[in-house]
DNA sequence: CAAATAGTGTCTCTAAGACAATATCAC
DNA sequence: GTGATATTGTCTTAGAGACACTATTTG
């Protein structure tokens, strides 16, 4: 007789069922300035996608998500963020969780359930660590783009790479949307899928502008702001309506940019 | 030397680390019409959560949400589908991610990852089943209210069982709320700060009205459709503002609910 | 008739989209 | 001045909240 939670607990044993490995993988995004094909004229904007070629088997070569193993006394979010930094040397602000694969099969090597989480990172601090060409990861431009009855082309190129997946839209009875892989392209896994969740996800928060701070440096001008917006959600803005909804969310400096060859941009800063 | 993908799995072993278990647990709301205190009255509405009450250690003889380990071969979400099926005998129509609980002691009994979910049960479908008062799963009605700084006060009862815990609201930087237990009251395990998250996904949802169809019959008057809202929100509605709003979603049927003492309503589905 | 709900019409206010106009710099 | 962006002002429209009003039934 066991009375007493104590005694219960001494005795107690998880390790009869089988139990399935954990990852957490990470869709980081980061907005980066290009070029500007004229000296007055303001630069286009990327929306870039870390990605890390495989080394070894499954998908050897393949193109995959960042991600590992979660570790014993870590929660998931620790998880992910020790993953991106492991990878790129920078900790992330945030990390927001977009959903769990756990489709039977969808490992190769065995029952794998997989916590998808989407990072946004600074191109600063990407800039402050440098960026080795030769290294296995690499931030991938990113086009996805779907027509009425909900086929997304995903395109991620990086040099002369060129990766091209397509999924089908799903929504469930909840409203929420996920995708179905109709081609997985150079993607590993079912990686092309979690990005097409990671980027829905991403442009339904980026309605917030909350999260497109985490994009920029501490002061930006509201121009700056909105390309990072207009790049993410995949839209344009008239810049009118566009100070005007964010006038609330951030607050003026007295510094400006100066020397671009047009009217100088007031810097400003987050509110509060 | 391994060349092939097939080979290297064939020889693949995922066994040499320690692994979690994985559970769905499952938050199942439903909407009860209650007692009418006058004969031409229409009833009030309650919000219901399913409980059950634990028979072994841990926690044995706190209430918590109903839910399981999940087995090799099936989905998160088919785990929560099934658990909900074995204490209900009702397959819900759709169940929503909340999301993934993965604090290290966050359950006494060792390394245990909770995947949360909503779903929704119609009151029809629950009557069908009969109700067992002798069973040690039970629906409890729900209050859930909080202040100007973010503390929540969760009162589930049930007859003369009264579950009282106190929650404090946070933000994550991506501005998703969750719930910081304060106070658990006789809720078992993490359960508190669950339903916490639960409640919230719950009434974020019911925003979009297309859930709100799942607690209603078929057919359906607007006063009905509208009480579901205002009990699941915590909020009311003019009448007149919620037809022009929801007229978009229901379609007339000819039918009519006579005999209540006033006008006879008529009957609405959901369209398309 | 009284009590209650069912259902309609319309005023106002606000937020977002469209667009015109002005301001200011680098060259 | 020219070419570009920065910044402001205002018209219009769609949608939500408020509220007054009418309609219909049962006891």
């Amino acid at each position: 007789m066991m009375d007493s939670e104590k005694e219960f607990l001494s005795n107690y044993k998880l390790s009869d069922y089988e139990r399935p490995s954990v990852t957490s993988d990470v869709a980081a995004f980061m907005v980066s300035s290009g070029d500007r094909e004229n000296y007055r004229r303001n630069p286009e904007n990327k929306l870039l996608l870390l990605l890390v070629k495989r080394g070894g088997h499954p998908f050897k070569d393949k193109w995959a998500l960042p991600g590992g193993f979660l570790n014993k006394g870590e929660t998931i979010e620790e998880c992910a963020l020790r993953e991106i930094q492991e990878e790129t040397n920078v900790l992330p602000a945030a990390i927001m969780p977009v959903g769990v694969f756990s489709q039977p099969g969808r490992d190769p090597r065995g029952w794998i359930i997989s916590n998808l989480f989407v990072s946004v990172i600074g191109e600063e601090s990407v800039k402050q660590m440098g960026c080795d060409d030769a290294s296995d990861a690499q931030w991938f431009s990113v086009s996805f783009e779907g027509d009425e009855n909900g086929v997304y082309d995903l395109t991620l190129s990086y040099e002369d790479v060129e990766l091209k997946a397509v999924l089908s839209e799903e929504k469930t009875r909840f409203g929420r949307t996920f995708f179905r892989i109709i081609d997985s392209g150079d993607l590993a896994f079912d990686h092309a899928a979690m990005i097409g969740m990671a980027l829905a996800a991403l442009r339904s928060e980026a309605k917030n502008y909350d999260m497109i701070f985490d994009f920029l440096p501490e002061k930006f001008t509201l121009t700056a702001f909105q390309k990072v917006q207009e790049t993410i959600m995949n839209v344009s803005i008239l810049p009118a309506n566009f100070r005007r909804m964010v006038s609330c969310y951030v607050e003026e400096t007295d510094e400006y940019v100066r020397g671009e060859g047009h009217r100088p941009a007031k810097l400003y800063k987050r509110k509060k």
